[in-house]
DNA sequence: GTACGGCTGTACGAAACCGTACAGCCCGAG
DNA sequence: CTCGGGCTGTACGGTTTCGTACAGCCGTAC
């Protein structure tokens, strides 16, 4: 499914993703070694929904999107992962099935464990495994805060509070998506989020050109944007620290 | 906060919550001693958002709604716990507070551990640690569900679908509540939700009492409620199961 | 340079839901 | 029995969003 490149897995990577980063020593090396560079290409499907979990990947500069299914082929987002993080929680859970699916929303590149590889290492590495707590942590208190705001805030609140997000999980001012994938993302049409997206663009924050979004002014955003933004933002850090 | 009553902690009480009757021998004994044996009151609010978690609630016959709130003061239902589970996630995870507010939404009856005696059997027992594992992961994708549920589907269906969702949860068919808490369960106003249950009632498959809602026919709500109940309780059948 | 396919701009009726308001009912307190 | 407070029934204008449709733009491939 995933593309490998022939580039190695080098010291420098793993530091740029903040949960690899905490890898030291022997347990770093057998990273180095198992573990592939893999790029992720816009829009590619990462995970099936209730498939089996194959690799666990931690994302450099890509940002992957959690989403729940439903029957009639909807789907919505309900997380996200990025440089801060990692996919396959499940793993940590001794489960080896995921619920939900999983896009590459913003590409880029990421490292890729085996599955039994990463689940080991959660294992024998305490001070691994509490960073991955605190991650998981972080990331339910995320899930709830988006389900709320799923229901309660408007389509222009939540794209700004999306991007703001987004923006915070890559180096580039520069997101390639598409209003049709946002929508998807919000649980809105795509006419909703031209919308929205207008408002923002005529506001000063963004400008787009077709499948791209460039952020301009953050400040701005944090604005335009619900508190959801700002309350996930502060439970990462506070939960990351230390 | 919470009172407890002179009642001893049983073993047949211990039995009736899926989580604890996972325990044996000296854990079991533990639990028996520390345990208190609480009584919980409709609406009461059992945790404040972001305050130190000081135990954990293993619901006997009662259920706990895990709500977001907002800083304009609303709130929406993010997780339900029953005798299906325990509160007090994060302590699993080495946080000792929750983002999460909860309230009680069906009174009844629960254990209440000492946070401390809660971390050090979940550390300790390698068996209990699994299950408690496994119901994480259930709680986790019954989030995502309600996520998405949440944003993507009726008042009617999502009235259909919570009271499914509780009636599993209780021994009773009689849920005290009022529309107006339901109203902030599901994140919509009371009159909707009037309307909804109006329409449920007129089908058959409720009735209700100033503060009272009874279930008649549950495959009529189940065909009534959107597929998200079915999701959620497979899902739960599944991971809980073995 | 040109054609094409994908993306965005916009429109419009329909539906759901919000916010609010107020009347009426029911049950428990006194 | 009566009163009062909490809960439910209902109404109505306003707003948001849906669903759908179609025109126009833009960059890429050829």
């Amino acid at each position: 499914m995933l593309s490998s490149v022939g580039s190695p897995v080098t010291r420098e990577l793993l530091e740029q993703n903040s949960i690899l980063s905490g890898l030291a020593g022997s347990h770093a090396a057998e990273v180095l070694e198992a573990g592939k560079f893999v790029r992720l290409k816009t829009r590619e499907k990462v995970y099936d929904a209730n498939a089996t979990i194959r690799e666990a990947l931690f994302p450099i500069n890509s940002v992957l999107s959690i989403v729940t299914e439903m029957e009639d082929g909807g789907a919505i987002e309900v997380g996200t992962v990025g440089c801060e993080g990692v996919s396959a929680i499940p793993l940590l859970l001794g489960s080896t099935t995921s619920a939900n699916g999983s896009y590459c929303q913003v590409p880029g590149d990421a490292i890729s464990l085996p599955a039994a590889l990463f689940t080991e290492l959660s294992d024998d590495n305490a001070r691994f495994r509490r960073l991955l707590d605190r991650y998981l942590q972080a990331y339910i208190n995320l899930l709830g805060q988006l389900a709320a705001c799923n229901r309660l805030h408007s389509v222009y609140e939540r794209c700004a509070r999306w991007l703001l997000l987004t923006h915070d999980r890559v180096k580039s001012d520069d997101l390639p998506l598409t209003h049709e994938f946002l929508g998807m993302m919000l649980g809105s049409r795509r006419s909703g989020v031209t919308i929205a997206a207008a408002s923002l663009r005529t506001a000063g924050f963004i400008r787009y050109s077709p499948g791209h979004i460039t952020i301009l002014d953050r400040p701005g955003l944090e604005q335009a944007s619900c508190e959801c933004y700002m309350v996930a933002q502060t439970q990462f850090a506070g939960l990351l620290r230390s």
